[in-house]
DNA sequence: TTGTATGCGTTATCAT
DNA sequence: ATGATAACGCATACAA
């Protein structure tokens, strides 16, 4: 039994090491740890500490040598520890509706994408209807994350249960009218308003309106607007169906404001995109009713498929982008703030997407007298 | 100066106990922990953590205690702690690609739900492309998830590295050839088969192709399997031309497919519904091409608008709530099973979805030959 | 059933 | 720049 003659290169050496220290701390059926990193690369846990915290001041070879161990070790920190004691866990809770995220993921994409971009992952609710938040609120609680957005409806109670524990919350897209609580949303009221004044500049005059669940802010505020704007233009008061937000609840919305009205309306608005498609598809392809020629449509938020050369949809795009960077940046600002919690309400205006199923015009060579 | 001639309910003197100790905490900037509650329900603090356990050996009395004083101080317990402890957090990471949520809303929601309903809260991390996983593994190791569902593309070394690390993986819906990892997919291979099949049955001979982008593994299964069936059936080669899952794909593609044949082809697959209903509506609105009656078109994925009166698409759907459940309890299973983990792939069939966009019958009285 | 004591893995404070 | 030591908030083995 000689000893080898060619001893292995230092590198390997300690590589070999390394893995001969994890097998047993494997074995043991432990993690690998800070302290572990600390024994093989020789030096203290609290240096092994500092190595992994940007901006500490560490010697070039200490670094080295504990970057050496930890990456031989395949150790990693441990942010639940690490939460423990800084009280950052640099998690936010993202609540969004269930039904939200199948029409707009946008939403929740651009969200995950802005917080992401800031170091902070997201801690994704997803809940059956608006209304649902109650029973996720425990969760956000023990899970200690540093804020929350939320695409639901609150009560004060919840808002305020944030207040008290002293948790950032921005409300996402949800107009909490006299409450103290941050906000970024689209002004869906004037939506609502802006849709009806084109169209009545146009000489609409019978409206129908398929409204959203009675359960969604954003549909009532949309509604409201419609409404309230027509009254104000002296027209004659709408004929209001409800709608569940789905394609079927457009044909079925149309078909409702048809019977009740005794004839076709002028213009239709709707509670959002997906309804006006289906309202749309059951005029032109059931009814034979010419879009817009002798009716018009609209919706609300200008989704992908509104955008396509069979659908062609006139509608209100919000602008979610800058929405979730405003919500990312506003729930930021507060998590540094620390306490000091200024509350903000950013408003973003919607822009109208003109498309070919509504008519924005006075007809042609026709004086607006009955 | 005298007493209060009527003392306060019992209750109420709990509560106002609590009030007060409550507010020494937050005045030494302290968070409430369970030994808090301990002393104002005149117990140990392992009392206390017993009460939050389900199943535990408490009193009735003292539970009521607990249950009183943590009321009255808000208190909930600390995930981050437990998990420390206890080497669960019951996170799991969820990983999908932006685009892919853009597209396919339902997997999220459906995986959000399912997983939900087990108790386990979803991490979510969104990536540009599906093969940028690397940049969020960093962050599952870190934040000690009980496993990882991920909807992207993995090399070998990174499922390795799941292996390694003993965390439980699914893959959803991308297909690990020959990699020992447990996935729940739909299977491409065959969707693109079938399609293909079908088409060919109804005597549709020059076919073009859309395929979907190149680092989509899904995109190029059903790709793949088209061409192969097309093959052995004997019929000419396809003309295939790329796309990137978008409508002006679909739209571009098409245009490109008529350009290299120099006519309009017998029918078009499109790698999924999106580019499938770009090509359907370049085809009828814009060239005045007769779908299906000179020109079959074809997509994937049943997104809701593809059942839409105007586009009624002819297409496969995934069974995305079947899929969904099967991963969510695949993932439980394995996390149950505390190491030993039984590596299992779950495929299932796509369902042809008969739209009117594709024929899928012989032309009457039409022999077939040329 | 209840309480005591210990450890989970990290950061932060304070010397050196 | 580095190391010893004390938290962070909880769960669990063990003793009572």
């Amino acid at each position: 039994m000689r000893k080898t003659k060619t001893p292995p290169p230092a590198e390997s050496v300690a590589a070999a090491r390394a893995a001969e220290y994890k097998a047993a701390v494997v074995r043991e059926n432990r993690r690998i740890t800070s302290y572990d990193v600390a024994i093989v690369a020789g030096v203290s846990q609290s240096a092994v500490s500092r190595c992994f915290k940007p901006g500490a001041s560490v010697s070039k070879s200490t670094y080295a040598r504990v970057m050496n161990a930890a990456a031989g070790l395949d150790y990693i920190p441990n942010a639940a520890a690490r939460s423990l004691i800084t009280r950052r866990s640099n998690m936010v809770a993202v609540v969004i509706s269930h039904v939200a995220n199948l029409y707009y993921p946008e939403a929740l994409a651009e969200l995950s994408q802005q917080l992401t971009r800031r170091g902070k992952r997201v801690l994704l609710f997803t809940i059956p209807q608006e209304t649902d938040v109650e029973p996720v609120l425990g969760d956000i609680w023990q899970y200690q994350v540093d804020g929350a957005i939320i695409a639901a409806a609150l009560t004060d109670e919840q808002v305020q249960e944030f207040e008290r524990r002293q948790l950032p919350l921005v409300v996402f897209n949800r107009n909490l009218h006299g409450r103290t609580v941050s906000s970024v949303l689209c002004d869906q009221y004037e939506s609502g308003r802006l849709l009806a004044t084109r169209l009545a500049a146009a000489g609409h005059r019978r409206f129908g309106i398929i409204a959203g669940p009675e359960t969604s802010a954003v549909a009532n505020e949309r509604r409201d607007g419609a409404c309230d704007r027509l009254r104000e233009l002296g027209l004659p008061p709408p004929v209001v169906v409800p709608g569940q937000f789905d394609y079927a609840s457009g044909a079925r919305g149309l078909r409702d404001i048809i019977a009740r009205l005794g004839d076709t309306p002028d213009a239709v608005i709707c509670g959002n995109d997906v309804m006006a498609l289906g309202c749309l598809d059951l005029a032109r392809h059931e009814l034979g009713i010419d879009v817009p020629g002798s009716m018009s449509v609209a919706g609300f938020d200008a989704i992908e498929p509104a955008s396509w050369l069979s659908c062609n949809l006139t509608t209100l795009r919000q602008p979610m982008h800058n929405m979730a960077l405003a919500a990312a940046d506003l729930l930021t600002s507060m998590i540094e703030a620390h306490g000091n919690h200024t509350v903000e309400k950013r408003m973003f205006a919607p822009q109208l997407v003109v498309g070919s199923t509504a008519r924005l015009l006075p007809p042609e060579g026709n004086s607006l007298a009955a």
